[in-house]
RNA sequence: GCGCCCAUCGUCUAGCGGUCAGGACAUCGCCCUCUCACGGCGAAAACACGGGUUCGAUUCCCGUUGGGCGUACCA
């Protein structure tokens, strides 16, 4: 099979879906191909996967580019400033993928399927129950022709799915993990069309890459086990693929892949905290090189002048804060001045309109300016150093405390549009759930977003805040209060 | 369950047949010092297990165990 030309000009990509915070995981891998681009003198740029029309909002893809922006890492061709290969926005390219889509159902290499969610779930159900693999069993790859038309004209709805080998296995080498094979029987016949006409990841995936040029394909571990279909996709349209490099993923302190429910992952909660860029980047660019012995404070000039691709670890690597902590505290004192230390200080007081917010809050509770950092401090603490005697105000037992904070924690998840509205409605909306006063919900809520029972407007300082950090903060309480609940208040 | 992948201190890693198994974070101790940090010095801390191959395995091969990812009309 043939690769891209060697002698191509490198184009990578970061190809980010907006459906929720941003990840310090696409800064990973956003940071790699990055590197990888000032590496070979080639093109960075950015496209975003937004086929998942019920999950992607625009909101989400604004914080995704400004989160982005904030690390530092600049693309040379993307959505905000355009470029030779766009749009660089899936949605936008929508009507593109119908001609390859029916190129493949022409030549015999996809084929239509009318099978409903429901029938698909029903049959999965009993190839788990009967110990099979789930797998799509094949119940529209022979329908005729007429059949076809004759359901469409009848207005049925349908995918558009791709038929895989049944026999042998599809041999790759990949920059990271090298020679892997994957039989093809373990490869099910992915849909490439869904019902609403949005291309699937693996066929917008491909399509575009090679579209848009793309000579090396890097993203995360987890996009291993998909590389035969897309392999299969180049092979049908009769193009070269690119080269692939699967990066092993950061992992929660258990190993398990790096998740929101056990550890901050959104970018902003490390710029809320007052992480550093910077640091962030110094720290993540560490999984991109050897440093056997030596310094490990790096600017991104360096990190990208000791980038190493060939000889990266295959082994997931656990998000060890403490050592961001000590990159961060490092950058702070050795690689600013004093002026720059204090301009950074204001830049990151003002973020998000923090500090504003929090003064504007303030006015009318105070008597003296000396009040504001116990009354809005919080807004700018990375720790709050939550305590059970902080709770002392709360009338609530302590099992009545942790179960509000334990319905509240999963249901501002659901949150789609994260602001001072909606959080009110759903606040309010649990606590008649609950069937409790609001103001029984949300008095240990105080407590656990600011610290204290005397505070800002609690829905106002969970938008300021921001839903990563009062994540955090509602599962630092719910574990100091649960500690409360053994031990008696 | 099935497929693929991975495996050195608590964590990130160096090692690519012969090393007292090196460094960094964290931890602990000492020094510096008006406190706390910072900084300096030092300590403790690892080759998952079992078979091979070999004069010799952390290193190569095979199993076992453990872990991860995938198994969607999500990416």
């Amino acid at each position: 099979m043939s690769t891209s030309d060697t002698n191509a000009p490198v184009r990578v990509r970061i190809a980010p879906s907006p459906t929720g915070e941003p990840h310090v995981g696409t800064a990973y891998i956003a940071l790699f191909n990055y590197l990888f681009a000032r590496k070979h003198n080639g093109t960075f740029i950015l496209r975003i996967e937004d086929t998942d029309a019920t999950r992607s909002t625009p909101e989400f893809e604004t914080k995704v580019l400004d989160a982005l922006k904030w690390c530092g890492l600049e693309w040379s061709e993307g959505p905000d400033i355009g470029g030779p290969y766009g749009p660089y926005r899936q949605s936008d390219r929508k009507d593109m993928y119908q001609p390859y889509a029916q190129e493949l159902l022409d030549k015999g290499h996809a084929f239509r399927c009318f099978c409903t969610p429901e029938r698909l779930e029903q049959m999965r159900e009993a190839q788990r129950a009967s110990g099979k693999p789930p797998k799509y069993d094949g119940l529209c790859l022979h329908l005729k022709a007429e059949e076809v038309t004759s359901k469409m004209a009848a207005g049925e709805s349908s995918v558009i799915r791709m038929k895989i080998p049944t026999e042998g296995s599809c041999d790759f080498t990949d920059g990271v993990y090298g020679d892997v094979s994957i039989p093809w029987d373990s490869v099910d016949m992915q849909v490439l069309i869904k019902g609403d006409g949005m291309p699937t990841y693996h066929m917008a995936n491909v399509i575009d890459d090679h579209l848009m040029k793309i000579t090396h394909v890097a993203r995360g571990e987890e996009w291993l086990a998909s590389v035969p279909k897309h392999i299969l996709l180049y092979r049908y349209f009769g193009w070269d693929q690119p080269t692939f490099m699967h990066l092993s993923l950061m992992r929660n302190a258990d190993k398990s892949k790096l998740s929101k429910r056990k550890n901050p992952t959104s970018i902003s909660y490390y710029s809320a905290l007052g992480y550093v860029p910077e640091a962030l980047m110094n720290f993540l660019g560490l999984f991109f090189m050897q440093i056997a012995e030596g310094e490990e404070l790096m600017t991104m000039a360096e990190l990208a002048e000791k980038f190493d691709p060939e000889n990266l670890s295959k082994s997931g690597a656990i998000f060890d804060i403490q050592k961001l902590d000590w990159l961060n505290g490092r950058w702070l004192r050795e690689k600013f001045s004093e002026e720059e230390f204090t301009a950074r200080v204001l830049t990151w007081a003002m973020e998000n309109d923090r500090l504003k917010e929090g003064l504007r809050l303030s006015q009318s509770r105070i008597t003296k300016l000396g009040e504001l950092p116990d009354l809005a401090g919080f807004l700018l603490k990375s720790d709050l150093g939550l305590e059970p005697a902080a709770f002392a105000k709360v009338k609530s037992s302590p099992e009545e405390i942790l179960e509000i904070l334990n319905t509240v924690q999963p249901d501002l998840e659901k949150i789609f549009e994260w602001n001072v509205e909606s959080i009110e409605a759903e606040l309010r909306a649990i606590a008649e759930r609950m069937d409790k006063k609001l103001k029984v919900v949300l008095a240990p809520l105080f407590v656990a977003v600011s610290g204290s029972s005397r505070s800002l407007p609690l829905f106002d300082s969970m938008a300021i805040l921001g839903r990563s950090v009062v994540r955090q903060r509602l599962k630092v309480a719910a574990k100091v209060v649960a500690s409360m609940a053994g031990s008696g208040k």
